[in-house]
DNA sequence: TCCAAAATAGAATGAACATTCCAATTTCTG
DNA sequence: CAGAAATTGGAATGTTCATTCTATTTTGGA
């Protein structure tokens, strides 16, 4: 079954059925095809009241247009027209229609391809979810941070450890120093003690947060090591005291995580400075 | 911070409200504040009931938030919700891509927007060209190779260890047994030594490939170890011996690298693995 | 430990809603 | 120009919803 059909093209498709279909309509229900090809965001957020009214009809019309498209009800067309708006920001929900487009899969035989899918479903909407959220202001301010760094302190423990390990590899290649902090051969701390104002401090965590990054991140902070956060919510133990927050919502949970979204943050971050400093 | 408070500033500008009186709420209040926050799309088009069932309080603790952060209601607040949505509806996803890739062409622009675009860009492409070149077939038999295994070895150094890393993550929390070579505190020779026909590996290498890897890699071939070879061509150093072969060509170079793709492919691999075990 | 104040859960309420139904009207058809 | 069929308007219906209210629980202070 290729199912295609979710978000924007469900969308797309619904439009196209509604143009062909047009002509062979009675008038009222003409009428109605018009206002609702012309203002899908009302109807994604109207109620069937309001948008009667919006098109000059009852708002029977309304109900037997939605019918008439193939639905059961004007409840079921507004799904559609929301899966537009959702696909256009929305990172959540559209997050969570992959990962129900995921589970569909899994459940029909649980067999690796759908799994492979799935995740690769999920990857491309939270890399167009990054695109959208980071602002090339906090890009800049990321750089102009970084620049002028002595070494670059790395924290990420957990499940973040391959992005900080990731950029760690990064900025060496281009000749930065870099300290990652991974608590091997002792304690965390001890190997940010010599961290200072004249350096800087990436810091990547997610739900559920590293215990050690909890810790250690406003030791640091209070030392005034200039720091850029990258977490998944402003409630992150990590953000207050951040001169920089890379906000990357609705990740999924736990093992079920890519990381994708905040490797692709991280190597521009990386490239960015040092394009910069040249 | 004056901002003009409509649209999507409207949001911001609730969003850090919310944040900052996050502290000074009542518990249950917290709890709605950090879902409004990480699941605005849900708030925009959910009734009460179902935001505070997701939220896990009762709907009268939904009404008294939108109450405490000022509001008369919730449905005064879930305004400011849509208000976001309908400010991004814009562009369409297809119009953003063809805009992604122009802009690759500028990936020499020093500007870090362009950079993060010009990854992104490759980032996608690179999982299309995934989702293309693995098989079916490919994913079954790894994962038939894996699931009797009794621990997991993983090999990849370099760029390729923030990979291997985040497969060890991965494969720890659904309970497997995993060894990753890394040579910490010794070297990767005495770490893989303990590795028989009864264990599995799993390498992944790409170019230029990391010698260790490639000096490790026949060692635990010869020893009978059934291994999995991810990598950038069937030329490379880690093909021969191998049981299976995942090839991900088309790499860019070096430190441009993401490893999106085989982050994928690996995190496919466990979760395959894990489902298939059940 | 006890008391007062705040917070919460859950039921009650009334409004708004999508949907259905039917009589009135218009549009086809022979 | 009938007569039948399709379409339409508008009221009726049953449901779902946001909101309010109150009894109970939890919290904080003396």
């Amino acid at each position: 079954m290729n199912d295609g059909a979710t978000g924007t093209d469900a969308y797309e498709a619904l439009r196209m059925a509604i143009a062909q279909r047009h002509a062979e309509l009675p008038s009222r229900l003409q009428q109605v095809a018009e206002f609702v090809l012309d203002h899908p965001t009302d109807v994604a957020f109207g109620t069937v009241a309001e948008v009667a009214s919006r098109t000059g009809v009852q708002p029977s019309a309304i109900v037997r247009f939605a019918r008439a498209v193939g639905f059961n009800g004007f409840t079921e067309m507004q799904q559609v027209f929301r899966s537009r708006l959702v696909a256009g920001v929305a990172p959540s929900y559209k997050a969570r229609l992959s990962r129900l487009k995921r589970d569909q899969g899994a459940r029909l035989g649980r067999r690796p391809r759908a799994v492979l899918d799935g995740f690769l479903a999920d990857a491309h909407s939270a890399l167009e979810s990054l695109s959208q959220s980071v602002t090339e202001r906090d890009l800049d301010a990321a750089i102009a941070l970084l620049a002028p760094a002595r070494d670059i302190y790395l924290l990420g423990l957990g499940g973040s450890y391959p992005v900080v390990a990731h950029l760690a590899y990064v900025l060496r290649k281009l000749g930065r120093r870099v300290v990652l902090l991974d608590g091997i051969g002792g304690s965390i701390g001890e190997q940010a003690h010599a961290a200072t104002a004249a350096d800087a401090l990436i810091v990547v965590s997610f739900r559920s947060y590293y215990p050690d990054t909890v810790r250690l991140f406003p030791e640091l902070v209070a030392r005034g090591v200039p720091t850029i956060a990258i977490t998944d919510s402003l409630l992150s133990p990590i953000v207050a005291g951040a001169r920089l927050v890379f906000e990357i919502p609705d990740m999924p949970e736990a093992a079920m995580r890519t990381m994708v979204a905040p490797l692709c943050l991280v190597q521009s971050l990386a490239i960015g400075l040092d394009l910069a400093s040249d």
